[in-house]
DNA sequence: GTCTATAGTCGGATAGAC
DNA sequence: GTCTATCCGACTATAGAC
């Protein structure tokens, strides 16, 4: 891995942590194995190394969703949407950055660079919402979903529970076991509401 | 109001919008209307004003909750949960502190700090996830909802939409108009799965 | 209780040797 | 590319006058 990556790495670590504001040049290069100085022989700035870093894991959110989609191109709708959220839960579970990172920067940019955030944003989440979307309209095609619900509202819905579970991982501090009782408890709810009925 | 109250008003609004280590001494003593070397005559660090903004806040969540549900006694179990959530969505998007700041230290604690974040979180938790058991275990004594569904899940579903709905208004920028609309889908898909059928 | 003045620390960033 | 040394500004916190 290159110095250059390091300092990403050691940067996404700290930053989805710590915070923006809470975390130093000086941690940065002391995960990277430099000294602080080092930094500027890579990026011009403290804001070069976050938008870095922002740009790195939206890229590896995007990818862990296309990826968890085409892993399972022949089963069921329930099958492949329950498997792209455990997906992300699971990552949150073991104390991945990719999630952590994602979500805390989603929710609570630093405001001199919120305009800037919120663009990178926009097409990774573009992204995951069309991912989602064609999930469901082909799960009404096979009439494993309720054909009387807009498609529109159980997107929402799923990207909503998957925020809201996002929030759930951090408050109860589960481990792997009960995590997974958490995440099928609540899924059981939703497929009761948008499972085809009768 | 009192300069004490008139300090934690204006830590409220500044940690709320740019976090705890965002916010300067400086701006909030601007926002009290004094100087910063005067908040010391009425707490002993920035710490201490973080943590009577906390309990503070606390304290008006947990009001907020058990007036949403008292306010609507007499209606159907549909009706007063939605209700409630509805009542904190609506706090949140006329740009009110008080969700806003219960969720981001939920979620994102200064790590000095975390241990005692987590005491004083759990104990306005635990009273509100309480009101939200006891409605729902009222609706399916009144059979409006659907008995074959564990409370628990349900409950946990609920937060957890409540959770993600949190995201939402900060990812889409709603307007009320919107918002309303917004909500008024994903509770579709909620109550779906969750009502008595037949 | 409020202020001015200031101590002491640590942050991001730069200069310049190697 | 990496380092030591250093600058400068912002921060929390304190001293002491009024």
């Amino acid at each position: 891995m290159s110095t250059r990556e390091k300092i990403i790495e050691s940067s996404i670590q700290l930053f989805s942590e710590d915070g923006y504001e809470g975390t130093s040049l000086t941690n940065i290069a002391k995960g990277a194995g430099i000294k602080k100085p080092s930094l500027y022989a890579h990026f011009s700035s403290k804001e070069e190394i976050f938008f870095n870093a922002i740009k790195k894991i939206n890229f590896e959110y995007e990818k862990m969703a296309i990826e968890a989609l085409n892993h399972l191109q022949h089963d069921t709708t329930e099958q492949k949407l329950y498997h792209l959220m455990h997906r992300f839960f699971k990552e949150l579970i073991q104390q991945g950055s990719i999630a952590e990172f994602y979500y805390r920067f989603l929710l609570f940019p630093p405001k001199e660079m919120e305009e800037k955030i919120k663009e990178l944003y926009a097409q990774s989440d573009q992204i995951y919402f069309q991912l989602v979307q064609e999930a469901i309209d082909a799960g009404k095609q096979k009439k494993e979903i309720d054909e009387s619900l807009p498609t529109n509202s159980i997107v929402k819905s799923y990207v909503c529970m998957m925020s809201g579970l996002q929030i759930d991982v951090r408050y109860y501090s589960f481990d792997e076991k009960e995590a997974e009782r958490h995440l099928s408890q609540i899924w059981k709810v939703f497929w009761s509401g948008v499972r085809a009925k009768g």
